[in-house]
DNA sequence: TATTGTTATACTCTATAACTATA
DNA sequence: TATAGTTATAGAGTATAACAATA
């Protein structure tokens, strides 16, 4: 396993990566909540504004059951946030895509997560390069690229 | 406010931040789920697992209305966890306190959470120390310790 | 009168299982 | 028969408002 999980240092490390955690949560909740969203919503919404996608391919990068995907799209195409298209190349396919207004919100929202960004005004472009290498071996180990 | 938040540099940290976060959280809840715990009656457990605590305290700290805190409790009550105690010195209070069991619990949850810990062993300490000096930045500016 | 914890209510998210329509 | 999406159901978390006991 591991040779030196337990250094002081290490258990640092680890606790103030749990704050960042929370501190983001909270941030991403709340900015979702000044649009009226959930924080599903939110991130469903996000999803969508990259592209248009089959409600089963959003249960799975939503790492969730596609009955909840059904609900979700439901209450944001009520507010004419999303909305389903038909799939030309399989009939039993739904596409959830974002509306122009969805986009407008997706981009406000991403404009207003200001948690992750401002505060690394104040690294260096050395320190923001050190940051990445060092977050991307963290993701890298046990788990590829986002794939899809 | 800023001068080059959107530099590419700082937008791939971002989004870097974005999946540390996600990865975090679903490895949080999946030991959470190992000990059929939810993720909210972990993070309470692990809260009492360091001292007793008002049930209005525990809403402060976990970031919701108290009247949520009487219901993950009760279920961590029923399982054994979790137990209520009055407080001394304000018949008013009720203190919650993880039992022995619950004590065990929070302990084996804590070791499962490796994500944040095993990648962290493939850092130098001079990286490690980095990364910690980056981190306490980042949660510094805008928010103070985790104060009470 | 204010505070602590609880209860009642309603909504959202979640997983499971059964269902419809397509393939 | 297998798959995509939905519906039905039940449990959990959440906020709001009203309540009893205590301060």
């Amino acid at each position: 396993m591991a040779t030196s999980r337990t250094d002081p240092l290490t258990l640092e490390v680890v606790q103030l990566i749990g704050s960042v955690v929370a501190r983001y949560y909270e941030e991403y909740e709340h900015a979702a909540a000044e649009h009226s969203l959930t924080g599903a919503q939110a991130r469903l919404l996000g999803l969508l504004s990259l592209e248009p996608m089959a409600m089963r391919k959003i249960a799975q990068k939503l790492k969730c059951e596609p009955s909840n995907v059904t609900g979700i799209v439901d209450r944001l195409e009520a507010r004419g946030l999303v909305e389903r298209r038909p799939d030309p190349a399989d009939r039993r396919v739904k596409l959830a895509a974002a509306t122009a207004t969805g986009l407008t919100t997706a981009a406000l929202l991403r404009d207003s997560l200001d948690f992750a960004r401002e505060p690394l005004a104040e690294l260096s472009d050395a320190e923001r390069r050190a940051l990445r290498d060092m977050l991307q071996r963290m993701l890298g180990s046990g788990n590829g690229p986002d794939g899809g």
